[in-house]
DNA sequence: CTAACCTACAACCAAACAGTTGTAGGAGGG
DNA sequence: CCCTCCTACAACTGTTTGGTTGTAGGTTAG
């Protein structure tokens, strides 16, 4: 249910646990994964040099952070990438970038930075 | 030195600590702060509920990230946003969707993207 | 039914985290 | 000089995190 409005606003804990769902890499690899393709949880595990149980609370944390979901497949749960997450999580860069760029507006400071931005509203 | 090849290539350690940095509203919070001016610790000390060491200590993860920058001006340290690094996230974030692409253009998941590959009868 | 497999969850542990207080040093202002 | 301000860092504490093992339930295969 968090999944539904990731399109319109994320409250700070959503982001917090956003960021910190991709704060390892052992994540940020089950995330690649299942962005490409469906993987079971066991499959998953199989991969990564720790338990079944570590991998299983992996993905929990992915799912709170809405960066993947699960659907039932007889008696194994598949894992797969949600991209709507990623692109929100962009949109939360952007406010970063937004707030610099006036910053420059405001004071001219051009001074070292790179050259190919110049990408004004 | 971890600052100097950002345009490049980050190393799971920094992108670990990346993510890190930005999973915590207070430092995110901060970041914003910076890009849009410089302030100096202490002033950044004064927005927040808490001791001016554990702000310092937010400032400290965030420049372990390079998602900030120091400079010396007499007796006070002035913190300033990084926005080359905001700009790596946005690519490393471009990784994730890239591989969603390649799946959406092997399986041609007909979801709401480009449905120009496999769709025949 | 029985066995094998996949998943879920509890309990436990060491390490890291986020906060605190306290101490000490460097830089400016009277 | 003396005092104040800004910073740095050590030490301590409670909580979270990332891992483990163990137990139990549900589903498929034989």
């Amino acid at each position: 249910m968090p999944v539904a409005d990731l399109n319109q606003h994320l409250d700070q804990e959503q982001v917090d646990r956003l960021f910190h769902a991709l704060a390892d890499a052992t994540r940020r690899d089950i995330v690649m994964r299942v962005m490409q393709e469906e993987h079971s949880v066991s499959s998953l595990a199989r991969s990564y040099p720790m338990s079944f149980a570590a991998v299983q609370k992996h993905v929990t944390v992915l799912e709170g952070a809405a960066l993947v979901t699960k659907r039932r497949r007889g008696r194994e749960q598949l894992v797969r990438g949600n991209v709507d997450t990623i692109r929100a999580t962009h949109r939360l860069l952007d406010q970063f970038e937004a707030v610099w760029r006036d910053r420059i507006h405001r004071f001219g400071e051009v001074l070292a930075d790179d050259s190919t931005e110049g990408a004004e509203a």
